[in-house]
DNA sequence: CTATATTTGCAACAATAGTGCAAAAACAAA
DNA sequence: TTTGTTTTTGCACTATTGTTGCAAATATAG
């Protein structure tokens, strides 16, 4: 793994995704960043994020990209396999940890990912 | 519900649809289309057919959008809780209509859609 | 303090999707 | 078949989101 320098970026794009209930898409942390560094930095630390397994990247039901803290991840064993929550009202995004989707697929299908998301009402807003 | 005309685009893309076992995306649509019709008049058409609910829109693992025809759907009755998945050496992906992940949320959701993709290598390709 | 590799900002580019509007086409009714 | 109405289409333009190359700035090891 290629030595990783301690920014500021960094440090504010994780603070940020530690402290957040939610996942954050780049426009979220943009927007609470405000200014803090350029737009394309942003992508790349989230991109370096992702990449180190800090944290990971959801497709959202809609297609756009968010970002959570990897929070049952060791360095080694990743599994991303839980359900996320997509509010249509307050539009926060979160990740059920706790809750797998089982499936059974013909042995023939070989998984690598999986991106399991539902969306409706969360509880805070119903 | 709005009447709908019979026109070549529409046609042309719905036989598309029904020919193809994979889900389409825009781009392939385009390209199948070779010059037909243009670009925008296929995103309304697609628009059109989703909101009449004959095809529906999966967003692919990757964040793409693609569609696929109704199969299981009556015009009232919708269920799109199938399993998709994603090739990741042909691009293919295909609605396993008759694989419907299951999972428990606590009764404070609401669910409305649901979006449930995995990518890896499918049986042609392994 | 210095050398080096990483990170950043900027400007430009690229890909994809959406909009307003006038022209064209489909369809129902005469 | 013709006409009138409404839907559909193409075009040009705009919007949004993500990517790239490169020089300048910065973090860190030694």
């Amino acid at each position: 793994m290629k030595h990783r320098r301690n920014t500021t970026a960094t440090a504010e794009i994780l603070n940020l995704l530690s402290q957040s209930k939610t996942a954050l898409s780049h426009a979220n942390i943009q927007q609470s960043l405000d200014g803090l560094c350029n737009r394309v930095t942003i992508y790349r630390v989230l991109d370096r994020l992702t990449e180190d397994g800090v944290v990971h990247k959801i497709v959202n039901i809609d297609g756009v990209v968010v970002y959570a803290i990897c929070h049952t991840c060791t360095s080694k064993e990743h599994h991303h396999n839980h359900l996320h929550f997509s509010c249509e009202k307050c539009h926060a995004v979160t990740c059920l940890d706790n809750i797998e989707p089982s499936f059974k697929l013909p042995k023939k299908y070989k998984v690598n990912h999986v991106n399991f998301t539902v969306s409706g009402i969360c509880p805070l807003c119903c």
